[in-house]
RNA sequence: GGCGACGUGGCGGAAUGGUUACGCAGCGGACUGCAAAUCCGUGUAUACCGGUUCGAUUCCGGUCGUCGCCUCCA
């Protein structure tokens, strides 16, 4: 089994050998706690998450690094707003954070530095930049001269002066270059600011990721992941300072996923198209969001929207369909096998290819269910389970997901009042009162819950 | 304007120098008191124009189109 992955470094996809034989570092560029994370926020942090499932199942021993921003103007400017102090915006927006991203099936990282804690290993980098030539100080702020750094660009592949052309902000006054990007700017009275040798101030973003990765990884390691649009600057930036800082290579394989789009536009606060996490989970299932992403390939755009996550939900339906009727005739609950599915760990091992993955859960199923005998069954829902491990569903009881509710609308049917009807139904048909019967039926229909009738009796489930 | 990604059936979405997955929808069937649900079966595609090749959806060039980055937005 050997993993490729697309190295964002080089273009090409490539074998994947860590530096450490048994050991892999990955860093993923977290989220700035201002507010609740919304749809785009979660890719990264699911797709990076079935990648940290794989590490796990080859190396010993996985280092997964995702840090949370907690120092950002943006913070500032809510607090301010909000009439709230920042660490309480900062905690709060995290705990949600968590929950949601725990709602979405993904594992916690192994460390989750928070910016404010590394304010000290930030400046420490940042004197060594100045040390050795590559930043200088100028009106309180210290800046990256890009100028020094021969290679700068060579993440996002793009020289010097087509970042200049493209630049369309107004350049401060104090810096040499255009391109020259702030590590450290002064605060006022009213922002965050931490004592420093060039007057009280706080970190440009750039430097926080580098710093933190270098206190949790080292000066070289393993993947970095994060969106495709923080090529550049942001990651281009990272590359510049440890590089310079720490004057070895900074990462060996960069992997980016792709954007998002919802219902074919861009999110966009002015669009009023923001799909929160936190909403989302509200009218689906974390697994259905969860397989909805994976559906798409990482690294090509995606397009949210209802249908995509309906179908989603299908599939789930399908294959805790086949577990239930396993379970059923099993007697008791499936244990997943030991190993994720051979077919299924050769289409991971391929870049992430999770719809390829995907379709081999069908596969399975599918064969489960062609075999025609319920003991085929068992031994096809042990496998599905281990191959949902793998992926990160396929984690509930069948009942619980198809008795699955949507939160804070309490206008369904409880779960008692059901199981009530269905038995008056049952007695109605009994004594062939079908119009009864399926006045029940209807009724439970119009209110989001289907029956079925099989030869076991009447099951239920939600729509 | 610069850089980059991408155009596969009604829809979503993989793969591939030769026979093109998988899912949804549609259609047919089984099951059912009737349904629904479920299960089984099944038709349809490689944007356009050239080139290379025995053969191109795949490689190369061009056209058209979509999208992203160049603004501390994943």
């Amino acid at each position: 089994m050997v993993l490729v992955l697309h190295n964002g470094a080089t273009g090409k996809r490539e074998e994947f050998v860590p530096l450490r034989h048994d050991a892999v570092g990955m860093y993923v560029c977290g989220p700035t706690v201002y507010d609740y994370a919304h749809i785009g926020n979660a890719r990264p942090v699911i797709v990076f998450d079935v990648l940290y499932r794989l590490l796990k199942r080859r190396y010993a021993s996985v280092h997964y690094v995702r840090n949370i921003t907690d120092v950002d103007d943006k913070i500032s400017a809510r607090a301010r707003e909000a009439g709230e102090v920042i660490g309480a915006i900062t905690a709060r927006t995290t705990a949600a954070f968590h929950e949601d991203m725990a709602a979405l099936g993904s594992l916690p990282p192994d460390s989750e530095p928070r910016a404010t804690a590394h304010i000290g290993n930030m400046i420490a980098m940042i004197e060594r930049l100045i040390e050795r030539g590559y930043a200088y100080v100028a009106e309180g702020h210290v800046l990256f001269s890009v100028a020094a750094k021969a290679d700068y660009g060579k993440l996002s592949n793009r020289s010097r002066d087509e970042m200049i052309a493209g630049a369309r902000i107004d350049v401060a006054p104090y810096k040499r270059d255009p391109a020259d990007f702030t590590l450290w700017k002064p605060s006022g009275e009213d922002q965050p600011g931490w004592d420093s040798p060039w007057g009280r101030g706080r970190p440009g973003w750039h430097i926080e990721c580098s710093a933190m990765s270098l206190a949790e990884l080292g000066k070289t390691f393993d993947i970095h992941g994060g969106g495709r649009d923080l090529v550049f600057p942001h990651h281009e930036n990272e590359v510049a300072q440890s590089e310079a800082a720490n004057g070895a290579p900074f990462v060996r394989y960069w992997v980016h996923n792709g954007f998002l789009t919802v219902n074919g536009e861009k999110m966009s606060k002015s669009l009023g198209n923001f799909v929160v996490v936190r909403d989302a989970l509200k009218k689906a299932p974390g697994e259905a969001l969860r397989l909805n992403m994976l559906s798409t390939h990482y690294r090509a755009p995606i397009d949210w929207n209802d249908e995509g996550i309906a179908r989603a939900r299908q599939a789930l339906d399908r294959w805790y369909g086949l577990i239930e009727k396993a379970e059923a005739h099993w007697g008791r609950s499936i244990t997943p096998d030991a190993h994720v599915p051979e077919a299924i760990e050769a289409a991971l091992d391929d870049d992430l290819n999770t719809p390829q993955a995907i379709a081999e859960m069908h596969a399975i199923a599918n064969a489960g269910y062609a075999a025609g005998t319920e003991d085929a069954l068992v031994p096809a829902a042990a496998s599905l389970k281990a191959a949902g491990a793998a992926l990160g569903v396929l984690r509930m009881e069948p009942h619980q997901w198809f008795r699955w509710q949507p939160a804070g609308e309490a206008d369904g049917p409880t779960d008692v009042e059901i199981e009530t009807l269905i038995e008056a139904r049952k007695a109605a048909r009994k004594a062939k009162n079908f119009a009864e019967a399926d006045r029940i039926r209807d009724d439970l229909a119009a209110r989001g819950v289907l029956l079925e009738d099989g030869p076991q009796g009447t099951k239920w489930k939600r729509a």
